[in-house]
DNA sequence: GTCTATATAATGATAGAC
DNA sequence: GTCTATCATTATATAGAC
């Protein structure tokens, strides 16, 4: 894996890393190429000279977050497993990679090519996981797996966009490797067996729909 | 319930919908009191001249968009019950409240004091909600259940925050009242069920916890 | 309460030397 | 590749008239 805090880079690449810092931490709009600059430790102009505008010097964050975390494009077919495994090492090592922590996360809720290319990198490993799975007996079929899929990929990303919240209301010090390990049980209960102990609520909600759209004819 | 587009509000008001408006679509630091100015119809001094100062007018909108959302403070005990009917009436009339709707989502990944109140009202509630039912034998014992109920909260929070690749993913103009009825039901079973059929990761996992665990020692 | 006019600072980007 | 110097624009906020 790269090194982040090393100094054996090019001008460039410190001046992208110290971008990413920034634009993770305060957001792209509230970070000013002098402050890029002085993080990276060379002159505004330099970063225009390398960058050409904001907006590119964003462009060249955005495509290294997205290849760190999910590989150089049609490197590996299984997205899902692949940012699985890319978001535990970035958990291991919690103030080495929370850069890209930060950054993934603004990235994400930010509307714009990145974020679009991310989901659907993700959803569709998560379709093809839920189907080889249906398929092979593991899992149950569901009565919309389009928007199942689409919903637990948006449920793996919520503790990445929360996890400030979590953490807080864990009493834990930061989304660390120690809550990703005590929320693997309790999570994968709820997977397996769901929550509640019986149908009344899905009866339920089925006989509302049923009569509001009774409602709407 | 109060009316957004009627003219019949004071000039602050305007000015403060105006700001909840461009601060939910632009983001707080990318937007200037020139815009917002501008977008109420009066001066940028007039802005300054009712709230002070730019981090005042984000004050106000962050109070009036929580006030909006959960009530004002011990109106209401049930707070997820209370923030979910709000929402259901949010996305009732898309267009009409897109503003909330944006700005709340903002509100929650942003840090600051309005994200944290807004976490922790939600969690308590769900909290509560859990320990009911789970005395009136209607939901399961979870091994941690904070760690659920703090994770069932962000997946409560995951489709506002999420809900531009949400619809884009299943080809809906947006997140709105008809792809809320189509997830009802789906995202029901999964609560009730779970989605695996057999226990067969729930015991890897907690053979995997237990072998590094071993390792650590 | 509302405006015009303005002070003062910071921003993104350029020009051109080395 | 890297810098200094600077331009043109925009930003927040103030002063003071009405």
């Amino acid at each position: 894996m790269r090194s982040t805090a090393a100094d054996d880079l090019t001008t460039r690449a410190r001046i992208r890393e110290a971008a990413i810092g920034l634009f993770g931490r305060d957001g792209f709009a509230a970070t000013s190429i002098r402050e890029v600059a002085t993080e990276a430790g060379v002159s505004p102009a330099l970063v225009i000279h390398h960058f050409g505008t904001k907006n590119g010097l964003r462009a060249a964050c955005d495509e290294q977050v997205l290849d760190e975390f999910l590989g150089r494009k049609d490197e590996i077919v299984r997205e899902p497993e692949r940012a699985a495994a890319t978001m535990r090492v970035w958990l291991s090592d919690f103030d080495k990679y929370r850069s890209f922590v930060d950054y993934l996360a603004r990235m994400v809720t930010d509307e714009g090519p990145a974020a679009d290319q991310l989901f659907d990198r993700l959803l569709s490993g998560t379709l093809a996981m839920f189907r080889d799975q249906t398929g092979a007996g593991v899992m149950r079929e569901s009565s919309d797996p389009e928007l199942l899929a689409a919903y637990v990929t948006a449920y793996g990303l919520a503790p990445l966009l929360l996890r400030r919240q979590l953490a807080r209301a864990l009493g834990a010090d930061g989304f660390d490797e120690a809550l990703i390990r005590r929320s693997t049980l309790p999570i994968l209960e709820m997977y397996t067996h769901g929550i509640y102990t019986d149908d009344r609520f899905l009866v339920a909600a089925r006989d509302a729909l049923a009569t509001t759209r009774k409602d709407d004819a």
